[in-house]
DNA sequence: AGCACGCCGACT
DNA sequence: GTCGGCGTGCTC
């Protein structure tokens, strides 16, 4: 017997092997094989009594994975469409998807073995770190490492000190930590009390249900009363019969979460097998979501919700996945990856705040976690949600056609929460009339923050530049300090003292005096978040300043830690990037500003004004939620541009329906379809050769008559890491002919050299 | 993608 | 005389 294997590998192929007759493994199976001088982890697509591959070449199968139940056909057939539709090889978007510890055949007898691991209890919490001595360094690690995350695993514990585990048993017979024991396939079993609510959760103090005792009948009890438009939603949702996509659009705070909520529990209870799969768009919002789905499912055991993202420990992670492939969870929360989890029960899928550039995987496999979630519900025939209060112009046409059906939450659904106030403050107004700005803060925006720190509310100033500083400039030559490996300015990092590129990651000291002409007066140009922070601290006195940004959450878990301190009330300015603008239900934030916008409504990327109306409405939607009269304000030198005005008259429709229409006459998406071919080369000319040889291989494709192909060009940041980029646009009006010509290119592409490496977007965001 | 083989410049 | 640069080619 053969079977054909998928590996994750460049090349499309299927790789045969021999493999015994009475133990050939089912299509969906994972095995190990001997791929040249290694050992990889692939995936059997077909079982065979024949194959093409001479005998001599062929070798047997190594090993195959038990711990974990074949991946469906439906799975594969999922795989499969993605492969096709992304131009990659079936083994190069199926190994990927699966959890590292299921690619590492040393791995697969652990996955079955039980696993022990301790969660600090609220007695702990209090007891320790003051109960160890002072200098017990080890044991003060052990008691961060478990106050710092949920839980920590045995082996983790060992890792970190050879006694750990001795110690964590004398902590539990104190009563400060519990023993938890996972069997394989997820049952747990406990040996202390039931972890409480963490203090600090954001649902703790907001949601009512959270309170409530377990079970499903206490909890119901509490649940919020739908408006009138959520009830429609809902309903719509329950009585849709086979494939239904809705567009759920609802203004910020409408309560479309409440909407989820809902549609998930009639599923779930109508079948106690089925699953559910809700798609957020950043790991900061995972648990916060967790929280008010664990709060509503609370019936449901510990394995039935489970969160898949990158910030998953690899071992958790394994675990989630298999929980979801087994059946045991019936609701999985995560981010884009999750789209691709196996879930053989699959009955409904929410995807929130739809619009999101994070849905789209940049690098690797380039898929639209969206497209790919509409795709699985088309496939299983069931409803489909995407949430949004400013969804993609994609969607929306999609609304307009008919295709997906629309569901509207006009109102906030707090009572007496109605949409901020939003109003533009004209830079160059202010600047003639004598109050020019301070480091960039206007005399509005400051004297609203001073109101909001003395009636003890909160603002939030956003600022979608991280960074001290994006330059650092000389006054005298006119000298700006570069990347050595990129072709970009770096960023000025105050705290750390250092320049950082923020494309590869270079770093270094701030240089005392000009490297061209000796002077020493350098200066940072522009404005970042941390220069904004360091700016209100001086001019708001008395305001706790806090920063959300890549940087200041870097480290893991702190996110999570920075925004409980926001919740709690312990902050009176927080300044963040796009971080702080999605999804969050800040309670007592009462005025947002926004700074230095204004670059984006100029950008060459057609996009770019769409994603930043999006973003002003998302972080807009942080002003006002819980009943306080919001405002925003926003900085500007162009307060008459359309996108403002729509902005603060919350006129999603009007700026979809007018850009949709520009969009319509000048021949872009969603009115074409779009594909990129990008190339890396050691110079730009190598990649450019490389780009118009590819360009005219498309003359010998028939399909490619109906496609329209733009010239190669440079990318805007031509040099990352000493490596030569540049591109070329091909599109057409009929995404078949588009996908005919993609299916026929790579062959041809492959046979050309002079190139470090090339690949095919599909749909490209930025162009 | 890895990981080989293979052919030309600076070091013990 | 070797170590090591990355160009080319293969993996069932």
């Amino acid at each position: 017997m053969f079977v054909r294997v998928a590996l994750d590998h460049p090349l499309p192929t299927l790789f045969d092997y021999r493999c015994e007759a009475d133990a050939a493994p089912h299509p969906g199976t994972l095995v190990s094989v001997p791929f040249g001088k290694r050992r990889v982890v692939g995936l059997v697509c077909e079982v065979t009594v024949h194959s093409d591959v001479p005998e001599d070449r062929l070798r047997a199968v190594d090993s195959v994975c038990t711990a974990c139940p074949p991946l469906s056909a439906q799975w594969l057939e999922l795989a499969a469409f993605a492969a096709d539709y992304y131009q990659r090889g079936l083994g190069e978007v199926a190994l990927p998807a699966l959890p590292q510890a299921l690619r590492d055949a040393s791995r697969w007898a652990r996955l079955l073995a039980p696993e022990e691991r301790y969660r600090l209890l609220p007695a702990g919490r209090s007891a320790l770190p003051d109960a160890l001595p002072p200098r017990a360094t080890a044991l003060r690690r052990l008691a961060d490492e478990l106050a710092g995350a949920e839980f920590l695993s045995a082996a983790d514990a060992r890792a970190l000190h050879p006694k750990a585990v001795a110690t964590l048993d004398a902590w539990q017979a104190n009563g400060w930590v519990a023993l938890e024991v996972i069997e394989a396939g997820g049952v747990l079993a406990r040996s202390g009390p039931a972890p409480m609510e963490t203090p600090g959760d954001p649902h703790e103090s907001t949601s009512p249900s959270a309170d409530a005792p377990n079970g499903h009948a206490q909890a119901c009890a509490t649940l919020p009363t739908l408006t009138d438009e959520q009830s429609t939603a809902v309903d719509a949702i329950h009585a849709a019969q086979g494939f239904a996509p809705f567009l759920l659009h609802g203004v910020t705070g409408s309560g479309k979460t409440e909407v989820y909520l809902r549609a998930l529990a009639a599923l779930l209870e109508a079948d106690s097998t089925a699953q559910a799969l809700v798609l957020v768009p950043e790991i900061n919002l995972t648990p916060q979501f967790e929280a008010a789905f664990r709060a509503r499912f609370a019936a449901l055991d510990d394995y039935a919700i489970v969160t898949l993202h990158s910030g998953l420990a690899e071992g958790e992670r394994a675990r989630n996945w298999l929980a979801a492939h087994t059946g045991r969870a019936r609701i999985v929360l995560g981010t884009r990856l999750a789209v691709l989890a196996s879930l053989p029960r699959l009955a409904i899928i929410c995807v929130d705040e739809e619009h999101d550039p994070a849905y789209k995987q940049q690098e690797g496999l380039r898929y639209s976690a969206r497209d790919l979630a509409i795709w699985r519900a088309k496939q299983l025939g069931i409803p489909v949600v995407l949430g949004s209060a400013t969804p993609s112009l994609e969607s929306w046409w999609q609304a307009d056609q008919g295709r997906y059906k629309r569901l509207t939450l006009a109102r906030r659904a707090v009572a007496d929460a109605v949409l901020p106030s939003v109003k533009l403050i004209d830079l160059e107004d202010e600047r003639r009339r004598g109050r020019a700005s301070v480091e960039g803060i206007s005399g509005p925006l400051l004297t609203a923050l001073k109101a909001r720190l003395e009636r003890g509310e909160q603002s939030l100033v956003f600022l979608n530049r991280r960074g001290y500083a994006p330059q650092l400039a000389c006054d005298a030559c006119g000298w700006v300090a570069g990347c050595p490996r990129c072709s970009a300015y770096v960023v000025l990092h105050k705290p750390e003292r250092a320049l950082r590129c923020h494309h590869c990651g270079w770093e270094s000291r701030i240089p005392r005096a000009c490297p061209e002409c000796g002077n020493v007066d350098i200066a940072p140009l522009g404005r970042g978040t941390q220069r904004v922070e360091e700016t209100l601290a001086k001019l708001v006195p008395g305001a706790r300043v806090l920063r959300i940004d890549a940087d200041s959450t870097r480290r893991k878990g702190s996110a999570q830690a920075l925004f409980s301190d926001v919740h709690a009330g312990e902050v009176d300015i927080l300044v963040g990037t796009q971080m702080v603008a999605k999804g969050h239900d800040f309670r007592r934030v009462s005025l947002v500003g926004v700074l230095n916008a204004d670059t984006a409504l100029f950008s060459h990327d057609f996009r770019a004004s769409e994603r930043l109306f999006a973003q002003l409405m998302q972080v807009s939607g942080r002003a006002g939620r819980a009943g306080l009269p919001g405002e925003v304000l926003v900085q500007t030198r162009y307060p008459r541009h359309a996108l403002y005005h729509a902005l603060a008259r919350h006129d999603y429709i009007g700026f979809a329906n007018a850009t949709l229409a520009e969009r319509r006459d000048a021949h872009l998406p969603p009115f074409v379809y779009q594909a990129m071919l990008r190339a890396e080369g050691r110079t730009l000319e190598a990649a450019l050769a490389f780009l118009q040889q590819a360009a005219a291989a498309l003359h010998e494709i028939p399909a490619a008559e109906r496609v329209t192909v733009y010239d190669a060009v440079p990318l805007t940041i031509v040099k990352v890491m000493h490596v030569h980029r540049a591109q070329l646009l091909i599109e057409s009006a009929s995404r078949a002919a588009l996908q005919t010509t993609l299916r026929a290119w790579p062959p041809m592409l492959r046979g050309l050299k002079g190139v470090l490496r090339w690949s095919i977007e599909v749909d490209p965001l930025d162009i």
